[in-house]
DNA sequence: GTAATAGTGTCTTTCAGACAATATCGA
DNA sequence: TCGATATTGTCTGAAAGACACTATTAC
């Protein structure tokens, strides 16, 4: 009972797509690479996959590594890429992972890197990154824009408490939209299980101060619980 | 510019969650493993990686060994699984793929495979399944499930050519609901780019000739295009 | 008071679900 | 004719989108 000899022994790296909400827009996580191969082009912060770690773990690990941020949201699998074609060095499977974060956080270059940085998506997308860190880059932030529809995730980019007219800028800059703010109001208030009133109200608004509300208790992040959805707009 | 020494060098294996719909149920594709680990019990299809060999490339291939079903539908990644707690013989990393088929080729067992054969997902659910294959079908049946409500892919388990009636079978064996006849035809027949009518009928019906509906030329079979969704009902 | 933002109500359209009614076959 | 299945139409309720309107703050 052992693994045939014809199997392929490969690396396995891990790449993990953060994503973050600044000043109303999308913005995703890179750093610039400290080493070979790509040396000093911007990519996606991750590593590869040490003995007896999960991929959860290496993940977690490359990004506290190279970002100095420490996972504070949802980390989510995407898929793998690869083994062929994908890394100059040779076959190089790539497990992608999703990360939605509040953006309190400033990056911190560490250990292979030599900037760490909140790049603004249409920017990103004009950049060339390494390996194949574009497709990954582009089905992370599909997939963060099909799942804020039917789950609570786009909480994830909020603080612990928020006001409705917040959570509605996330929803904006994640789908690139205008949002009526009536029409979300009742829409995300009404959701059941959805956000919970916390009774307090902020004070520092320009206008009639926003009651603030948090999470659910009953909201699971990775599930689907949204009955009904926020869909997006058709235009998408 | 070389893999670190401290990456793990990892086996990698593929499995396929094949689904199809045989006398209104869903079934999924299971082999009895000839060898150990799990000898004897039934899994996935799926085996090892070869070198220079894309995981696709691994899932076809290893499908036709084990099973002599060639791919006929549209082969999706669903994710990968591990490597850390899921092999006897140590880590090992499996990416699993999803397959939508229908019903017409038989299995043969072949290398590696005591039995190959089209099982129940009820009884297969009650089945003790070798690795971590009960996860990953569970995850590949909620993946088909969700799909079939916003992309055509329903119709990967059709032949060529079906009425509506048999697309709606298939919704209800894939989803374990009733449909009411009449709601879904209106539906189906009214999505746009879902449905071409081929303006034939059929004539070995007990009642009235159903007209005989292909895949629209415009559907793209991965991407989401149905507008509006067939949504599940709300009961599931 | 005005400007600004928060929140509610109302109307229209769309669509899902229930189900009546009609159409077209075999027997 | 009847039984069966296909297909269309009709009604009702839920919800989305547009938008008038009210509420509550700072100034």
């Amino acid at each position: 009972m052992s693994i045939p000899p014809s199997a392929a022994l490969l690396p396995v790296a891990v790449d993990i797509v953060v994503l973050t909400v600044r000043d109303q827009r999308l913005c995703v996580l890179l750093v610039d690479r400290g080493l070979p191969p790509f040396q000093g082009r911007p990519a996606l912060p991750g590593g590869f996959v040490l003995a007896d770690e999960s991929t959860e773990q290496a993940a977690s690990r490359e990004l506290v590594e190279e970002t100095g941020l420490r996972p504070p949201g949802h980390l989510e699998q995407l898929r793998s890429y690869g083994p062929v074609g994908r890394d100059p060095r040779g076959p190089t499977l790539s497990v992608a992972y999703l990360l939605l974060s509040p953006s309190f956080e400033v990056p911190r270059p560490g250990r292979d890197a030599l900037r760490a940085y909140w790049l603004d998506l249409e920017d990103a997308r004009q950049t060339d990154l390494a390996f194949d860190h574009a497709q990954i880059l582009a089905d992370g932030v599909e997939r963060a824009r099909a799942k804020i529809e039917y789950s609570p995730l786009a909480t994830a980019f909020c603080p612990e408490e928020f006001t409705i007219a917040e959570l509605r800028k996330v929803y904006e800059a994640v789908w690139g939209v205008e949002l009526d703010p009536r029409n979300f109001h009742r829409k995300a208030t009404r959701t059941p299980r959805f956000l919970a009133d916390t009774g307090r109200v902020t004070s520092e608004s320009a206008g009639r101060p926003a009651s603030i509300y948090r999470l659910h208790p009953d909201a699971r992040m990775a599930e689907a619980v949204l009955q009904p959805p926020l869909l997006r707009p058709a235009s998408l």
